[in-house]
DNA sequence: AACGGTCGCAACCGCACCACA
DNA sequence: CTGTGGTGCGGTTGCGACCGT
């Protein structure tokens, strides 16, 4: 149907902002708060569209910004979110804390998405490329054990998928409340609180784009729960339940298939299964002498990962009701690495 | 030093979704 | 129900920085 353009593009200036222009937005929002970004550049003196404003503010101006390079473990998470979530950067940002989509998704394309091709692993697919020479699995033995792992990998990617839909619901839903709550009592708004995308961000559940954020490694999920158990748990079960039906028809054929990566997952888990990729992937690092770092940091950034990923695990499944648990064994809860 | 090619990042573009009148 | 405005999101582009010759 189309749509109009967001402003008038007649006389307002595109390209780099300069400094003045970003003070002269910063202290408009510190002052006033965004309000409305359509209003907001003739409000704040600026020859710009408000959209240009709203990227500005959201991707670099924000004071809960990080910026930087990508810590080891930041570069594991985006690859492990991205081989579950595809190029859904909003939801990948909301796993790595004070980063913008913007700059995951920049990062994808200029550092993570290159090497893993140079490792012989499909960016998209995030399975080993068996054009590739001296790509993972590409004797016999190996590409079958590969692809029995992809595919519990893919599986259990699944199962996955479906809870980071649900706590997107579930956080969306904590926020409209929230959101109730912060209208209940605006005549008493400060201005910090004005500039903050929602008030969840007063305990660290924001992100800087994104709607959705465990910065603490789940407790701000937890206080979500337990302050919204009833609706959390209902949201939950959706997927799940979606999710039990797919693995009706697919439960038999799945357990044939993929036994031996299933007899690695009880032993080491959805995170250890993905961590292995990561921990090939450090070895490959090394070996081409990328950013090659001490054993000691490695083990470490892998027991932070595995923190990381079963903290979020559990907090998922200790929300849903035991009832609300499928009997099938892929839904068990997260086991103990 | 000059030039051309490549890289990385900030910013833009356009579509999709949602809320609301 | 439909049209419109506001915003979110992912893809793409433009340009400065860097590097090799």
């Amino acid at each position: 149907m189309g749509r109009s353009p967001c402003c008038e593009k007649e006389g307002l200036k595109k390209g780099p902002w300069t400094p003045e222009e970003d003070q002269k937005l910063l202290s408009y929002i510190e002052q006033q708060g965004h309000g409305c970004w359509r209003s907001l550049p003739a409000k704040a003196g600026l020859q710009r569209c408000g959209k240009s404003c709203r990227l500005r503010w959201t991707n670099y101006l924000r004071p809960d910004i990080k910026r930087g390079k990508f810590s080891l473990q930041e570069e594991q998470t985006i690859i492990q979110l991205h081989a579950l979530l595809g190029n859904r950067w909003s939801a990948i940002a909301t796993h790595l804390p004070k980063r913008t989509d913007n700059e995951i998704k920049n990062y994808w394309n200029t550092h993570l998405k290159k090497r893993l091709a140079k490792m012989g692993i499909d960016p998209v697919t995030h399975k080993p490329r068996s054009d590739v020479p001296g790509a993972p699995g590409g004797g016999a033995e190996a590409g079958a054990q590969h692809a029995k792992a992809a595919a519990h990998l893919s599986h259990t990617a699944q199962w996955e998928s479906a809870r980071l839909e649900a706590e997107a619901r579930l956080a969306r839903e904590a926020k409209l409340r929230a959101l109730a709550a912060a209208a209940a009592s605006a005549s008493n708004s400060s201005t910090s609180a004005q500039y903050l995308p929602h008030p969840a961000a007063a305990h660290g559940l924001d992100s800087p784009t994104s709607t959705l954020s465990f910065a603490d490694g789940g407790a701000a999920l937890a206080s979500v729960l337990e302050a919204h158990g009833a609706a959390v748990r209902a949201a939950m079960q959706q997927p799940m339940q979606a999710y039990e039906e797919a693995c009706k028809d697919q439960s038999h054929h799945w357990s044939n298939e993929v036994d031996a990566a299933d007899a690695s997952f009880a032993g080491a888990g959805f995170t250890g299964l993905l961590l292995d990729v990561s921990l090939n992937h450090n070895t490959t690092r090394q070996a081409g002498s990328i950013d090659a770092e001490p054993e000691d940091a490695k083990a470490h950034e892998t027991e932070e990962e595995k923190n990381y990923w079963n903290s979020i695990l559990n907090l998922v499944n200790s929300s849903a009701s035991p009832a609300a648990v499928p009997e099938h064994e892929e839904y068990s809860p997260a086991p103990e690495f």
